[in-house]
DNA sequence: CCTACCGATCGGTAGG
DNA sequence: CCTACCGATCGGTAGG
């Protein structure tokens, strides 16, 4: 890894904890041991790092969405939509931070930039969730508003999930995808056979974040 | 409304537009027509402010899911629950704005006083849940997820509701509501007949934010 | 509630 | 990549 990508994988740690404005050059500096001014000689901008974490993440996500075959099934496209979407959260809980957190402190243009991105891989759930209800297998009053519910039931995960808790990803994944799939009105579609016991109680001790 | 009033609610506008961090002291003297020491006449500190703010939203969200009846069945108190809670967002996107994005900035006691309150919050929709998996109305496979599942989804909406938007708050809340208790395995609850053109194609214009 | 000021720290640069 | 430094701005205070 060489010196710039290294200035951006720890900066993208320590935004992500600390926050973009709270993190100043000197921390990110000390924490790759170098002195203030010299990572002027790797980077242009503080922005430059903010931009590029976020684009990075912002390409995983589409990149995630865009690896779903379109001819599937509707109900298993967003399924498939699910799994990536929360596999990138799972690998780069840290960019994902940032990207979902920081990205509006960007330039008007690099900001621009972004939002086209996300309107992009907003598409993907938009028109899933349209052929499903084009096909009959969702049932949904407004698409516009369930492809917002989807997104938001997603965007938030960074805020609690934690890849290395008791859940792993793709358990994770596949209980999130089924309950996406139940508010999309799909009848119950992957619910394993009736063992209402299954994970009962089991307080999954994530603490906080979500509420 | 008095002086102390007036510098939180202008505040709450300020630091939800442009972050905590990006306001300065001066931005918010500068907005109540107050010279830059002046507002110390008046608060103690910067995360005094903050505080006030995160923590009156709090209350707010508290109040509400406290309430709804906890006799109701389970499904219909799920649906109060959500309702009360767009309820508060459309009402002061501003002061949510702040609860959810810039809380983490609150010196650790605030912060601790402030879990404490989202950890009450979250037992609300915790133990609505749990009576409907107990009831058999709902059928998730772990209660605890399927919680941070609904919370996630309520929790983003501040990110991309516009109270004044095409969408009134009341109609927002309802289908919202029918989502989440879809989420939940409960047998399609609230969908009106079978008027699947209604509401369709509508693009709702709600641009970036969730994706 | 204002004027004037404090020390600290910020992102960034020059020159080597 | 370091040393030394820049102007700007920060939250907050003293004294009135």
């Amino acid at each position: 890894m060489d010196r710039r990508t290294e200035i951006m994988t720890v900066a993208g740690r320590l935004f992500s904890e600390s926050g973009y404005h709270v993190t100043s050059m000197r921390d990110l500096a000390k924490a790759v041991n170098l002195q203030g001014g010299s990572l002027y000689a790797h980077i242009a901008s503080k922005e430059e790092i903010l931009f590029e974490i976020v684009s990075h993440a912002a390409d995983l996500f589409l990149a995630g969405a865009a690896a779903v075959p379109p001819d599937l099934p509707p109900a298993e496209r967003v399924a498939r939509l699910v799994e990536a979407h929360l596999a990138v959260i799972a690998r780069e809980i840290g960019n994902a931070t940032v990207f979902f957190h920081e990205w509006r402190f960007l330039s008007p243009e690099r900001k621009a930039q972004i939002q086209e991105r996300r309107d992009a891989y907003e598409a993907y759930f938009a028109r899933a969730i349209a052929d499903g209800v084009e096909a009959g297998v969702f049932r949904v009053e407004d698409p516009r508003l369930a492809t917002l519910f989807v997104l938001s039931a997603l965007n938030w995960t960074y805020q609690w999930y934690d890849p290395a808790g008791p859940i792993p990803p793709d358990e994770f994944a596949r209980q999130y995808a089924a309950m996406v799939l139940g508010a999309l009105g799909a009848d119950l579609p992957l619910t394993p056979g009736p063992s209402p016991t299954r994970g009962q109680g089991r307080s999954t001790e994530h603490a906080g974040g979500a509420a």
